[in-house]
RNA sequence: GAGUCGGUAGCUCAGCUGGCAGAGCAACGCCCUUUUAAGGCGUGGGUCGUGGGUUCGAUCCCCACCCGACUCACCA
């Protein structure tokens, strides 16, 4: 929307006019700074900052806040107006006779409006009606907004329950503006706030075991370590095609070769595929890779993590999402991944050949396509009779080797892999592997591979010369993991979308 | 990519069978010094998602398109 005379609401005009009317009686609309002594929440959770009816005002601790005018309820000469700040909300009362005759009906019934952010400076007191408020002595004009805020209103019903009206409710202007939506959807701003307390509490957790926290490329020549469709660029002074990385497991590795015991990174990366409740195109994986481990240390160190992760957040290893409860409080389940699909759908898959699986996911009506390979078959019939089943965390361990290209060899069971994804509320969020580290095998793989691509599979991996090249040099016995943070994100937080828990989630442009 | 539903004032939403575009809050004017959806009296505010079509007349009916939500299919 452009700021051109005719396309500016009346509200908007009605503030570009006091916004000038501010500037002529030298009143500045936008100072530099607010001396800030107190937060809404501290000052509700200490009442001894509160007045008493026999104390000297010289003797009450003065506080100065800051933030948005949510509410206000004029009564001429005075005033009360709720001020939201980053913790919260608090009350306000302004008399004309205490902050001066100008300033309190020109500068703020006249000029300031619900939106404005102000700051405040005076003490606390309890109304008659026994709420904390701050009694102002000074008001002063911090920042004047040109839009009116979608600020709702609440109130409070006999039964004690809040009832809120015209809530800013429209999922695409609330992801669009974001900023307003965290102005106005306090909850918004709690899921953020826990997303980033997780991110912490992982981090530390890793932190203590002393694993060290690293910033791989992101620009990639040769993408890898996953299976999808990449972002492509272009660097213009080396004149070299470019991709957004779609996983940075090949670089972490090289840096176990490097020597490092175990090395993590909270990794952004890219996926040029369809937009849906689970997947938006920029995602945040952390993947951590630690030398001389193997899978079932993995699985141990992620159920610790994961309950550290869910205690930090709700003091509780339960987290209700939706209208189930899930329970982190480990030992979590591993079922080997062909007892899981045989237990769903009475099939023993394992050591079938690609003509018996192809007629197995016939008669389980999955859809085939041409291109689809042994893994991929399997792949199929997990997703479809096993995945969605499993809400409470569970480990599936031991995946078909087609599926695996990075992963090492099972040490007893042949043609599959020591591989385990972690499902939880129907969904993977964690994958591991004790790490291929044969690079005489992996070289193998990586040409199986460039078959596979040859007959038609677009997500098939690239064989990376120079990461083989490491290998060669000696990459140790390796655990690695990766954890899908948007989704543990969902799930911590209840949410239902991934737009949920992204500040500013993937939308086509308005027009 | 397919299906369903939606887009009307700053926000939340009504709008009947096609006949001058509505409400609450917000805004504007006046009154009001312990209110809390404060209150009282009054006033203004609209590209009805966009573009066509049918019609004397379209927010409403028809066609196309844009954007979104949800469901389904592929990927985490």
């Amino acid at each position: 929307m452009s700021n051109t005379e005719s396309s500016v609401s009346e509200q908007h005009k009605i503030r570009l006019e006091k916004l000038q009317q501010l500037r002529e009686m030298e009143a500045n609309p936008y100072p530099h700074s607010f001396d800030v002594s107190h937060n809404s929440q501290y000052i509700l959770d200490h009442p001894e900052l509160i007045k008493e009816d026999e104390q000297e005002l010289e003797e009450v601790e003065r506080v100065s806040v800051a933030g948005r005018i949510m509410t206000r309820r004029i009564m001429g000469k005075s005033t009360f107006f709720n001020l939201q700040d980053s913790k919260g909300e608090i009350q306000v009362y302004i008399r004309r006779d205490d902050v001066g005759k100008e300033n309190y009906n020109k500068v703020f019934k006249k000029l300031t409006d619900i939106g404005d952010i102000v700051g405040i400076k005076g003490y606390v007191f309890k109304t008659g009606t026994g709420e904390t408020t701050v009694y102002a002595e000074e008001f002063k004009l911090l920042s004047k907004t040109l839009r009116p805020i979608p600020i709702p209103k609440e109130v409070e019903t006999e039964d004690g329950e809040t009832k809120t009206y015209d809530a800013f409710t429209d999922k695409e202007q609330r992801y669009r503006q974001r900023y307003l939506d965290l102005v106005v959807n306090p909850e918004v701003r709690d899921v953020f706030q826990q997303r980033t307390s997780m991110v912490q509490a992982m981090r530390n957790f890793m932190n203590d075991k002393g694993y060290m926290e690293v910033e791989t490329p992101i620009l990639q020549p040769i993408y890898g370590g996953a299976s999808a469709e990449p972002f492509v660029t272009h660097h213009n002074a080396l004149d070299m095609k470019l991709y957004l990385r779609i996983a940075n497991e090949l670089y972490l590795k090289r840096l176990i070769v490097g020597g490092y015991d175990g090395v993590y990174e909270f990794s952004k990366d890219f996926r040029n595929e369809g937009l849906s409740r689970f997947h938006n195109p920029e995602f945040t994986q952390v993947e951590l890779y630690v030398a001389y481990k193997d899978y079932n240390w993995m699985m141990d160190f992620v159920e610790k993590m994961v309950e550290h992760v869910a205690k930090a957040l709700h003091g509780s290893t339960t987290v209700q999402v939706g209208d189930q409860e899930i329970d982190f409080k480990r030992p979590w389940p591993r079922i080997p991944m062909f007892e899981a699909i045989e237990e769903e759908t009475g099939k023993d898959l394992y050591g079938k050949d690609l003509s018996e699986l192809k007629e197995a996911a016939e008669e389980l009506n999955i859809e085939l396509e041409d291109s689809f390979g042994k893994g991929k078959i399997i792949d199929e019939i997990f997703g479809e009779y096993v995945e969605p089943n499993l809400i409470q965390p569970t480990f599936i361990t031991d995946y078909p080797i087609e599926m695996s290209p990075l992963a090492k060899k099972h040490r007893e069971k042949e043609g599959l892999v020591e591989r385990f994804e972690c499902i939880c509320n129907g969904k993977e969020i964690a994958n591991a592997f004790s790490e291929l580290n044969d690079p005489v095998d992996q070289r193998e793989r990586f040409e199986e591979q460039a078959r596979l691509r040859a007959d038609g599979d677009e997500e098939a991996m690239t064989l990376d010369e120079d990461f083989l090249q490491a290998l060669e040099y000696g990459m140790p016995p390796t655990a690695g993991l990766g954890i899908g943070i948007d989704r543990l994100a969902m799930i911590m937080t209840d949410s239902e979308s991934i737009r949920d828990v992204l500040f500013f989630p993937q939308m086509k442009p308005e027009k």
